[in-house]
DNA sequence: ACCATAACTGCAGTCACTGCAATTTTGCAA
DNA sequence: TTGCAAAATTGCAGTGACTGCAGTTATGGT
C-alpha cells in the first residue's frame, strides 16, 4: 500500500527521464538549435504533442533539475540555527548543494557544455536562479526579521547566488585541482569576513 | 564636415529610436506578448521585415542601451588608478551608472515595469547582465594580473553585478528614501569590508 | 544627372508553442 | 472479470517570432 507509487507515477517519470534522456543526447550530438521536438518526440517514442505535457518549452528540458536544487538550499537553511549569523548559514547552505553538485560532476558537466553553447539556455539558467534568488530574499527577511525597506535580504541573497554561480564556472572551466564545496566555502568568507553578526 | 554626422547615420538613428518608442508604449498598453511585430512595424511606419534590421528580437528593444551601460562600467574602470584596491574601483565605477540610472529613473522604471511582467525579456536581460560579468571578469583578470586559475576575477565580477542588480531592484521596488548611489556604495561596503588589497 | 552602395521590402518557409476536442489508457470498484 | 470515471495521449489547426533570399528603392558623393 505505502510502498506502491503508484503505476502512474512511475510510468510517468520514467518516461521523463527517456525524454530527457533522448534529448540530451541529440542536443550534444546535433546541437540545441538544430534538434526539433518532432525529433525528441520520435526518439522518445511519443507524440510530439505530448512533449509538452512533460516540458513547458524545450530550454526546460536542460535545466529539469533547478526546482530540486532550490529545494535544497531552503532545506539546508532551515537546518541552521536561528542564532547563527545569515552569512555563515548561506555558506554552509550553498556549500550542501556544491557536494550534491559534486558527486554529480559529469551529468552537471553536460548540462553546462549545452548551456555555454546555447544562448537561450543560458538565459533560461539564470531566470530559474533569479527565482531562487527571490525565493531566499522572502525567506532571508523572514529569518532577519527586516523591514521591507531593508535592502540586506535581497543583497545577501543575490550574492550568495552569485558566488555559487561563479564558483560553479571556475570549477568546470578551469583545471579543477579544488574541490566544489571548498570553492564556494572560501568565496563566501572572501567577501563576508567584515559582515555585522546579523 | 567633421560636424556632419551623415544623413543616413541620423536617419537611421531616428528611426531606432521611433520604433523604441512605439514599441515601449505597445508593450505597456497592452502587454509585451500580446504585441506583434506587425502591430510595431505599422506603428513606426515599416515594413515587418525591417524590424529585424534594427533589433535582433522583439526582447531587445526594451533593453537597447545594455551595451552603453557595460561601456560606461569599463570606462570608469579604467579612469579609476591601478593601485587602487579591485573592490574599490568596482565600488566607484557601479556608482557611476547608478548615478546615470538616476537621472533617467523614469525610463529606467518603465522599461522595468515591462521586464517584470515579461518572464522572456527578464530572462534576455539576465543573460545581457551575464556578458557584462564575462567582459568585467577579462578585465579584472588582466588588472589583478591573475592567473586563470584565480577565481578572484570571476567572483568579484559576479558579485559586483549581482549587487548593482539587488540594488536597483530595491531602489525601484522599496519606497526610494535613500539614492541609488548611495545604495549602491553602500551595499559594496557591506561585502568589501574584510577584502584584502588586491 | 549618374552610379555604387546601403537600406528597405515582400515572400516563402521553419519551428516552438498553444487551445481544443477526440481518443486511448489506467486504476479502482463492483 | 467487467465497467467506469479520471487521467494521459494524441491530432489538428492556428499563431507569431524569426530567417534567407531576391528584388526594389533611396542615398550621397562624383
Amino acid at each position: 500500500m505505502s510502498e506502491t507509487i503508484g503505476l502512474r507515477e512511475r510510468k510517468k517519470r520514467d518516461r521523463r527521464r527517456r525524454i530527457e534522456d533522448v534529448a540530451i543526447e541529440l542536443f550534444e550530438r546535433q546541437g540545441f538549435d538544430a534538434t526539433t521536438i518532432d525529433q525528441i518526440a520520435t526518439g522518445a517514442d511519443i507524440a510530439p504533442r505530448t512533449f509538452f505535457s512533460y516540458f513547458d518549452s524545450k530550454d526546460d528540458v536542460v535545466l529539469a533539475d533547478y526546482a530540486d536544487r532550490l529545494g535544497r538550499i531552503i532545506h539546508e537553511l532551515d537546518q541552521r540555527p536561528t542564532d547563527e549569523p545569515v552569512w555563515s548559514a548561506l555558506r554552509e547552505a550553498f556549500a550542501a548543494v556544491a557536494a550534491d553538485y559534486a558527486t554529480e560532476a559529469d551529468r552537471i558537466a553536460r548540462r553546462f557544455g549545452i548551456m555555454a553553447a546555447t544562448p537561450s539556455v543560458q538565459a533560461r539558467s539564470l531566470q530559474l536562479q533569479a527565482g531562487w534568488e527571490h525565493t531566499l530574499t522572502v525567506h532571508l527577511a523572514t529569518r532577519l526579521a527586516a523591514p521591507s525597506s531593508d535592502p540586506a535580504p535581497r543583497l545577501f541573497a543575490a550574492t550568495a547566488v552569485a558566488v555559487m554561480r561563479a564558483s560553479l564556472q571556475h570549477w568546470l572551466t578551469a583545471p579543477r585541482a579544488v574541490e566544489l564545496p571548498t570553492l564556494v566555502q572560501d568565496a563566501f568568507d572572501r567577501l563576508g569576513v567584515g559582515l555585522a553578526p546579523q
